[in-house]
DNA sequence: TTGCTACTTAAAGTCGACTTGAGGTCAAGG
DNA sequence: CCTTGACCTCAAGTCGACTTTAAGTAGCAA
């Protein structure tokens, strides 16, 4: 496969794909003249890539996990931590999404004057002692 | 309350302070000398920014449903808008987070030879098609 | 009044994950 | 054979949310 059919067949620009090579996180097996030939598996690859960045892993991570052939080396304990924090997050998300709701919903004139606003503020400042979180960014 | 006051009552470090003046997202209430002077209301603004951070909302995004003054003219529409994208969300990290369990427990030698793992696979690639997700990154 | 130190500013730097741009190469089709 | 255009490299740019740094100022204790 040429690098156009892998940008065909995953869906990513060709930038993308030349930067992950460059991370160590796929790789060619080879080149026609000085176009890169990837193999079938690469796309396998991408998709693990994919899986682990949804799943909050950093590149440099996923890198870590796997090398640029692609065999995965994880240890199940970093599994088991990262659906920990996992675990933590969704908490954190339901209970803003809940409070969202209700703000949409409160009669109170101003949120600042809703009790259940309030609570929900106070989980957020606990939160943000704690870790950083960030939104699904559909911003072009 | 000068700003090292505000520090010391919201965690937040003087430079975020003045990065958020700056952006619009607080406004002190005039100076002493050179020195901020703080309301104690902005307080309240810092958790509302917490607030809406954690929800996923950008600082653009907050400046834009609050004015500097901290009244808040939240659409109802855009808060449930958020909340339907992190019930996106919460779907997306809770299957992940199964897969995760799933895959730490599993037996097959590679986890690319486990059905379920690869079910996975296929969902976060559905994932990347559509939007970005940022997990924590609780890394210094 | 002196001088410490907490404050001030503006500008530049950082980090992650890419994208963009300039300039170059070369395999294939006409 | 020659052009075309897909591909290449390397460097720099972008974006968001801050942090850091350098240089300056002024409130307050002694």
């Amino acid at each position: 496969m040429d690098i156009s059919e892998v940008v065909r067949r995953s869906g990513l620009p060709a930038s993308t794909l030349r930067f992950y090579e460059q991370k160590g996180l796929i790789a060619s097996v080879g080149r026609r003249g000085l176009h890169r030939v990837f193999a079938a598996g690469v796309l396998e690859q991408l998709s693990l890539i994919a899986l682990g960045r949804s799943a909050g892993f950093s590149l440099n991570e996923i890198a870590a996990m796997f090398g640029a052939d692609g065999r995965p080396r994880i240890e199940r304990q970093r599994l088991l931590e990262k659906a920990d924090e996992l675990d933590q997050s969704i908490k954190q998300m339901t209970a803003m999404r809940d409070g969202l709701r209700h703000a949409a919903a409160c009669p109170a004139p101003s949120h600042l004057e809703c009790p259940k606003f309030r609570r929900l503020m106070g989980l957020a400042g606990a939160g943000a002692i704690g870790g950083r979180r960030n939104g699904t960014s559909a911003k072009k």
